[in-house]
RNA sequence: GGAUGCUUAGCUCAGCGGGAGAGCAUCGCCCUUACAAGGCGGGGGUCGCAGGUUCGAAACCUGCAGCAUCCACCA
């Protein structure tokens, strides 16, 4: 017998240890279809957080029920070495016992990681647990594993084969902090309230000055000449003069490009094209040399002069000053602008002059979009999202890939000693004759083969065989362009496949305030408290049902407890079944033998059988799981549930709606087993005949042969009765269970009705005659209803008469819209026929309510 | 500058072409033998604004406003 109360610790024990050890998360069963999907790799960084389980929840929800709708699912879990965001750690923890990563050297070092990523990787195991994701252990990956390295190997050294992958000098994102290149969107640009610094430049061989803005001082060490735009009335005579560089003193030419914003700063731009995009583009433009002036830790070179070693921002306060000092500063403004922060220590990126590896993105993104417009697509739920990535294949630029780090793919490039010539290989070369380029892969770059190389690609293998393209992934919108997009490219290049069919894309759970959770605000939410306080199931159910699909959610406490409410309601109901049945061990329905009440709710459970069902298919969680709520409550709990005491005293009837309660009961146990698998399973195991594991059962099939539209009237019909009567009490200060007389007129909606009202509105007398007595009526149509009361007449005819307006307004309504041609000619059948019999249907109400009215006058 | 989303009850959000819904909060009544973390019954909304399409618009189209996010640019 279960306890009286719903307690999730208890429930949660064991059960996931059961499901492991039953090898039920183990995929392979050859007889089935296969239906497979990757896990979102979490980065080996830290534990869990809530966002890792949007992440991961609704994929197993889709695992268990895919299991139970026939299917062998593959679920590949994996975990992410993530390159600078593990080095950043593992430094940090470094620097607080006083070591550098040079003081350990690159083999010390590594191993150092190596055991981070171990105790790391065994509390995300725990993670995994807690939360129960089902997915197959003997297929777990790392990205770097060796079936990943050798993957990341071949596509690297087939794409440089292609011609796909460069070695170039170019302007590049630098992180000073971290010392390593970033991809563009490694780079966070936020508005931060800089200075607008406007220098004087003296014209040589003229009395004139020319007023140049920046607001990199710093950078003037750098500089190769000064732009005005040749429209520019007010400068176009200076272009082919020179003017003197007051950081250094050294004379720069005046040049004319249309590039330059008339309208912003002075009209006056310095170049610096070592130090900025697009300064670097003109100079490609005029040939200019590319002078460096800072290192790779943003500290001033040899260039500076005098200040030579000093930080960037030091060197900029000190300039500044000298330049003022020597009266060529015209004045300073303050300006908010845009500024590129690394995505991981945060510090101001440096643009800087690089030789870096690039991946050519061009012919990539075009397959991928010549593929979007094919039949064999990505499909993107919601579909919206498809555009977010197809524009970024369209604007897309060439990809920075090396990394000046440790941990990660080594960059399997190879410089001969002698002539320093480049040699891409797949195997290693004779570290007597090459050095091998000390770089590393950006972390997507491995994370981009992860569907396909965590099937054992490049290798042909059965489960690549079998299970590739996998059929879905789940994730979040920010993460499009980082990952989703490179997989499907790479997978399309290499694989000739995309590498899921569908993506769904979730949004981002946010604080109760709806602003992003981060460490600094300290407003994140461990899901490990969540569950101690809650339970897992109740978390599982929050944050799956409780928004629309890509759009973000909010945290709650309410909604959690909400869940954990609604959990301990079916927990209750179970029960109250399994109280009924006893010792009774349920048999097959006869539906035909059943009371209009059992074949109401077993109608009500294949519509919304047909429904969730729907819901599932399409992703729809929250709509789903709110077709089954409304069920569990409205239909089952408040209503079916409480009928079925009456006809359970009734020894004709009980076994056969013991019949019902145990199907239904069942039905909605396995129906939010998917989002509730704990529960589920404890629930499920408390009923009679169950399977070793829930984990073995298949999905409610909805049963044609138990719909009736009659009984579902029926049905509403006494809901609707028994919610007038209660209002009514209500409405007269009556206490919900005062006694009342009722009387009926003889045309019942159905035999039996009688039991009903007695036990439920406390009646002491039901009575059938042709006349309803004195007192409250109650009209539904053919058939009505009275309450005897020593009535005030006057209330009586006021409560009527209102009631009589009301209808009035809709007789009118209705009406007008049948009256309508239009409406009568363009509407749709189902929905005139509906609209007629609606109308008759308040006719007759009014009328028997006007003859009431009549009475009581 | 470009793109996307949001704006519906006090709060958080569904609904997205046929009479405004849920959870929480609120009010009233009830310890009715599954559940008081409960039951029953209420109250509460010109669905951001303005036009348009339609027999019919919260829903579709256009414009506007506010909020949010992303991309690009910012000498």
């Amino acid at each position: 017998m279960l306890e009286k109360h719903y307690d999730p610790k208890k429930v949660e024990e064991g059960k996931y240890a059961k499901w492991k050890e039953g090898g039920y998360f183990t995929a392979g069963d050859k007889s089935k279809q296969p239906f497979s999907l990757v896990i979102p790799p979490p980065n080996v960084t830290g534990k869990l957080h809530l966002g890792h389980v949007m992440d991961t929840i609704p994929d197993d929800i889709i695992v268990r029920y895919k299991k139970m709708k026939g299917f062998d699912v593959l679920w590949v879990p994996g975990m992410d070495h993530a390159g600078i965001a593990t080095q950043a750690k593992v430094e940090e923890k470094l620097r607080k016992q006083g070591i550098s990563r040079y003081d350990l050297g690159r083999e010390k070092f590594l191993e150092k990681t190596w055991e981070w990523k171990k105790e790391y990787g065994d509390t995300i195991h725990d993670q995994w647990e807690k939360i129960g994701l089902a997915v197959d252990y003997s297929r777990e990956r790392f990205t770097l594993d060796p079936g990943l390295s050798n993957a990341v190997k071949e596509v690297f050294c087939t794409l440089y084969e292609q011609g796909l992958i460069y070695q170039g000098e170019r302007i590049i994102n630098w992180d000073p902090v971290l010392k390593t290149a970033l991809s563009n969107i490694e780079v966070i640009h936020q508005d931060d309230e800089g200075e607008f610094f406007y220098f004087i430049y003296d014209v040589v061989d003229s009395n004139e000055k020319l007023i140049v803005a920046t607001t990199r001082p710093e950078t003037m060490f750098g500089d190769t000449a000064v732009f005005v735009n040749p429209k520019d009335k007010r400068y176009a005579h200076l272009i082919g003069k020179k003017c003197i560089n007051p950081a250094n003193g050294e004379p720069l030419p005046i040049m004319g490009d249309e590039y330059v914003d008339i309208t912003f700063g002075t009209g006056a731009m310095k170049c610096t094209p070592a130090h900025d995009p697009n300064d670097f583009a003109l100079s490609k433009k005029y040939g200019f040399p590319l002078i460096k002036v800072l290192d790779e830790s943003a500290h001033m070179n040899e260039l500076a002069g005098k200040y030579n070693g000093m930080d960037r921002y030091e060197c900029r306060k000190s300039l500044v000053e000298d330049i003022k000092a020597s009266g060529h500063l015209d004045h300073i403004e303050k300006f908010v602008h845009s500024v590129g922060h690394s995505e991981r220590s945060g510090v101001v990126v440096e643009p800087m002059l690089s030789k870096q590896w690039f991946v050519k993105m061009k012919p990539l993104a075009e397959r991928v979009i010549a593929q979007q417009n094919s039949k064999d697509k990505v499909e993107f739920f919601p579909p919206r999202f498809e555009k977010t990535l197809l524009r970024w294949m369209n604007e897309v630029e060439d990809w920075c890939v090396s990394r000046q780090l440790w941990w990660g793919h080594r960059i399997p490039a190879y410089y001969d000693k002698k002539t320093g010539e480049v040699v891409v290989s797949r195997t290693p070369l004779d570290p007597e004759k090459y050095d091998q380029d000390e770089d590393v892969l950006d972390t997507w770059f491995s994370s981009a083969l992860w569907p396909f190389a965590t099937l054992g690609w490049p290798e042909k293998t059965p489960d690549y065989d079998r299970y590739f393209p996998t059929s879905v992934l789940n994730t979040g919108y920010d993460i499009i362009f980082f990952w989703v997009s490179r997989m499907i490219f790479q997978s399309e290049h290499f694989t000739d496949q995309v590498p899921f069919r569908q993506v769904i894309i979730h949004g981002l759970i946010r604080d109760p305030k709806g602003r992003k959770m981060s460490k600094s605000l300290g407003n994140g939410v461990d899901p490990i408290d969540v569950i101690a306080e809650y339970g897992v199931d109740a978390l599982r159910y929050f944050i799956t049902t409780n928004s629309t699909p890509g759009l973000d959610m909010r945290y709650s406490d309410e909604k959690l407890q909400a869940a954990s409410n609604y959990l301990n309601k079916i927990w209750n109901s179970v029960r109250y079944v399994e109280m009924t049945l006893g010792d009774y061990q349920p048999k097959e329905i006869d539906f035909k033998a059943c009371g209009p009440l059992e074949k109401f709710i077993l109608s009500r459970l294949q519509k919304t059988i047909k429904t969730v069902e729907s819901k599932m298919e399409k992703y729809q969680f929250a709509n789903a799981s709110s077709a089954l709520y409304d069920f569990v409550y409205d239909d089952f709990c408040s209503f079916y549930l409480e009928m079925s005491k009456v006809t359970l005293a009734d020894p004709a009837q009980a076994d056969l709606v013991k019949d019902v309660l145990y199907y239904v009961v069942r039905s909605i146990v396995l129906m939010i087993y998917p989002y509730t698998p704990f529960i589920g399973e404890e629930l499920y195991q408390s009923l009679p005949f169950a399977k070793p594991s829930i984990m073995e059962e298949s999905y409610p099939e909805y049963r044609k042969d138990f719909v009736s539209n009659p009984a579902e009237k029926q049905g509403n019909l006494l809901r609707e009765i028994l919610r007038d009567v209660r209002g009514y009490k209500s409405d007269q200060g009556l206490a919900p269970n005062a006694p009342v007389e009722i009387y009926l007129s003889p045309k019942a909606p159905f035999q039996g009705i009688e039991d009903y009202l007695t036990r439920f509105l406390f009646a002491k007398k039901v009575e059938f005659g042709k006349e309803l007595p004195q007192g409250d009526v109650f009209s539904y149509g053919d058939f009505g209803l009275a309450l005897k009361q020593d009535i005030d007449v006057e209330e009586a005819k006021a409560k009527l008469s209102k009631e009589i307006e009301t209808l009035h307004f809709e007789i009118a309504r209705g009406e007008k819209m049948l009256g309508n041609p239009g409406f009568l000619a363009k509407a749709p059948k189902e929905k005139v026929a509906a609209e007629e019999e609606k109308l008759s249907a308040n006719k007759a109400k009014l009328a028997a309510l006007e003859a009431r009215l009549k009475e009581l006058n």
